[in-house]
DNA sequence: AGGCTAGTGACAGCCACTGACAGTTGACAA
DNA sequence: TTGTCAACTGTCAGTGGCTGTCACTAGCCT
């Protein structure tokens, strides 16, 4: 992380990393599939952390509710997560060096892709219902993650991006999903 | 496309493309930036195409109504822009290669990415607002790309994948996104 | 004829990544 | 104490995507 942030991504050759922690190159990749995952490693964490969250909502709650509260408790609680492997001001900055990496932004997107599907399924059971048949679950996650993207895209374009700027932004671009949606909006 | 639909786009080698033309790897690499770009040259043909439906709306429509005809007539005319490059069956043929290659679903993502950013300040700019502070015109576009995405894989997904499926799917889609953001699904 | 430009090939090199082979170390059973 | 297994490691020799450099050709304008 320390290398990706300061020298950024491409600058910096797995046999650098590799010297850095006093490894061979071939070892390098025996814990990590690639450059590309030990870059994205801290993010799959926090992604993990907020499958679990959504996982753990009551099952009376309606399935946007869900995700929202899931995901602004999330936030709440994410520095813990963080901070039991790496400073937030390193997640800070290399969430910039993979905004800034057309590669890294790509698997990173493929990734929340992913993820995206494994929370339809969770939704979907929730509601008893088939993701297959009916459409609902994927619309809906896709509706809520397109909202997501959007705002850590903002956030991180912010120069003073902390954890507590970003559950704001989150909170109120979810509140404009309706005004967005609406038929005229010189109208309101 | 060929050789990327029978072998697959990994098991292809740039020499294999270039021997296949007729020309040297150097020159591969001076007409496309790599290996990607030629893979999903087809595809970006048809994105421009949408963007352009979408330039195309007259200046009166509501946001998202804009966006719903844009797609849907730009799904009536595709046919066109890709038979004049090559026919029909490569493109959805190409389009599984896509969805199914880590590397290529990556990187068309991310180009997704940016046509979102690019049709979000059109939207704007139609409706004369500043894309940096108001929140809708992003998040309007969020929502309606995160439904097609949706759409686009399902179709992918089918069997019997032709341009009148993907125009009923994208339409049936679109119109799930009241009901995915109403409280409570069972109540319906 | 001279010179400009676009397109090309050949060659050498960087870097991510992989396969094959050969240690080293610690835990545990014989 | 000794054999064995599993997890981890290093070295080496590739393959393949991609880039920089140099030299050449064909057409075209003056």
């Amino acid at each position: 992380m320390e290398l990706f942030t300061t020298r950024g991504y491409d600058r910096t050759t797995v046999d650098e990393i590799a010297a850095a922690v006093d490894v061979s190159q071939r070892t390098f990749f025996r814990h990590f599939s690639g450059k590309e995952e030990a870059a994205l490693a801290l993010e799959a964490m926090t992604v993990a952390h907020f499958v679990e969250m959504v996982r753990a909502r009551p099952a009376h709650e309606p399935p946007m509710a869900a995700l929202s509260r899931a995901v602004l408790d999330g936030w709440d609680r994410i520095s813990e997560v963080i901070e039991a492997v790496a400073p937030v001001e390193v997640y800070v900055r290399m969430y910039r060096v993979i905004e800034s990496t057309p590669v890294l932004l790509a698997a990173h997107l493929r990734r929340s892709a992913e993820t995206e599907e494994q929370i339809a399924r969770l939704i979907a059971e929730r509601e008893g219902l088939d993701v297959d048949t009916d459409p609902r679950p994927r619309v809906a996650v896709a509706v809520f993650s397109g909202v997501l993207r959007v705002t850590e895209r903002l956030w991180g374009a912010q120069p003073d991006a902390g954890l507590e700027a970003m559950r704001a932004l989150t909170s109120a671009y979810l509140d404009q999903v309706g005004p967005a949606l609406a038929g005229d909006w010189r109208s309101r």
